[in-house]
RNA sequence: GGUGGGGUUCCCGAGUGGCCAAAGGGAUCAGACUGUAAAUCUGACGCGAAAGCUUCGGUGGUUCGAAUCCACCCCCCACCA
């Protein structure tokens, strides 16, 4: 037996609720373990925090007793989902596709529990089920309980039916049929009763839901989970040098790790609720404690730990950690030739330069070139409020040309290291 | 296939012969203030250290001069067939 009133209640409470459907019989119908399903598409190589609510779902459900099935959507993938987008989307190759689904099948597996008994995970891939279904069968099995009519008047492709300049492919149009027709299948294969999804999968998930009864009879239940959003209106899950991978290879640790701690006041708590499992109390205490504490609150930290030891492990955190604490709580100076090799380690971005063959190259080029900035116009600006600096030392346009100089051996950290510290946060060592 | 409307610098969106590297807004970057926060203010925002170079779907053309005019082509949208 499972408390699902409780288990709801939290969720709630954290504001990761909502839509659901089924009205007062959702709550008892999780008072029971049942088995759900999320998907994700493979769009990229690596997921990004912007999956990481559903994701930790899975893993929510998982620890109150549920049956998490992650879906990784190798067919649908090829497709491409319509929904709220306000363009048609340029489609991936097939096999780029396939690698992918074997990436993400990785990462997501790292979540859930695939070894708990009755509720251990699984991961499966659409294109299993959909890949030998021939036109006809899936026009006259699946597409004759569709009404298009129906599917026109969701508001997820509202836009692009309704809007001018926009249209919607025949393809894009069929997604909601394909993603439904995964929910039916689960629920002929696994008893899979309920699908979770972000807000935005509303429409394929109640598409989903009919299908199941009108194919199996099946009764299953849907629940979305809101968008992240911002206080200030940008998009969560970027930044100046892009989005925020979970996979290391393309986000470091340590970028990972400052991305949370830069979170706004305004957001933090709410994201403490979305993302981390501590319990609700617990971050309620610590929102009232920063509200009774002069200046620095101590919740981005909380994040920023609790999120980079979720998806890095302590190691991954305890590099972040290291070079957080080198670069703005240090004394630059202070540091070791073995400290500063033990932070190019952690992943800080670094690189091997010869000085005295740059005497030709101005440092705005060389600055952006080791991704510093996304061009040399960006260096200058900064050169010119004086706001580069190498080893400590302020530079400003003047130095510009004399690269050489400004990384010469007297210079150097230990004969051979440069902190190069461009505005307030971009940090690159250069090593000669 | 027909008719009409479009394709502008990351995004939205002005611009219909020179004053246009191209208004305005958003995003982004840097500075001030702070707490590696927000808000606010300042500067930058095609590339280049600079001289200068390259843009307005594509290709040609008209012109002293084109994002703006002409021709052809490509793509998108709506309606009609």
């Amino acid at each position: 037996m499972i408390d699902g009133r409780s288990f709801l209640a939290d969720l709630e409470a954290r504001g990761l609720v909502s839509q659901t459907s089924g009205g007062d019989e959702f709550e008892s119908f999780l008072s029971q373990s049942r088995t759900l399903y999320c998907g994700f598409d493979p769009t990229a190589d690596s997921l990004h925090i912007g999956s990481l609510v559903p994701l930790l779902m899975l893993k929510r459900f998982q620890l109150a007793g549920h049956k998490p099935i992650a879906l990784v959507g190798g067919a649908t993938g090829l497709i491409g989902d319509p929904s709220f987008k306000a363009q048609e989307r340029k489609l991936n190759t097939p096999d780029v596709v396939a690698g992918w689904v074997d990436k993400l099948k990785a990462q997501v597996s790292a979540f859930i529990n695939f070894d708990c008994g009755d509720n251990s995970a699984l991961v499966v891939n659409n294109l299993d089920w959909t890949q030998d279904v021939s036109v006809l069968d899936f026009l006259r099995d699946i597409g004759k309980h569709f009404s298009v009519n129906q599917m026109i008047a969701k508001e997820s492709v509202k836009q692009r039916i309704d809007r001018e300049g926009a249209g919607i492919s025949f393809t894009e149009f069929t997604y909601m049929i394909l993603q439904s027709y995964d929910f039916a299948e689960l629920f002929n294969r696994y008893k899979c009763e309920l699908q979770i999804g972000g807000s935005d999968q509303w429409g394929n998930i109640t598409g989903g839901i009919d299908l199941a009864r009108r194919m199996y009879g099946g009764s299953v239940f849907g629940l979305t989970m809101p968008l992240v959003t911002k206080a200030d209106g940008t998009k969560f899950g970027k930044t100046e040098s892009g989005t925020i991978w979970l996979d290391p290879a393309k986000t470091s640790p340590y970028a990972f790790y400052q991305f949370w701690l830069n979170t706004a006041d305004a957001d933090v708590y709410k994201f403490l609720r979305y993302f981390t499992f501590l319990p609700v109390a617990e971050i309620a205490r610590i929102e009232a404690e920063d509200a009774a504490a002069e200046g620095r609150p101590q919740a981005q930290s909380v994040l920023a730990r609790e999120m980079t030891s979720m998806i890095h492990g302590e190691e991954g955190l305890a590099a972040a950690q290291r070079i957080t604490e080198a670069l703005f709580s240090g004394e630059l100076s202070e540091l070791s030739a073995s400290d500063l090799a033990q932070i190019k380690m952690d992943g800080l971005p670094s690189s091997d330069i010869v000085p005295a063959d740059l005497s030709e190259m101005p440092l705005t080029s060389l600055l952006a070139e080791h991704g510093m900035a996304a061009s040399g116009k960006q260096v200058k600006d900064a050169l010119q409020r004086n706001s580069v600096f190498v080893n400590g030392i302020a530079y400003g346009m003047d130095a510009n040309m004399q690269v050489p100089e400004v990384f010469s051996v007297g210079s150097a950290m230990h004969e051979k290291y440069f902190v190069v510290r461009l505005g307030k946060k971009k940090y690159h060592l250069f090593e000669i």
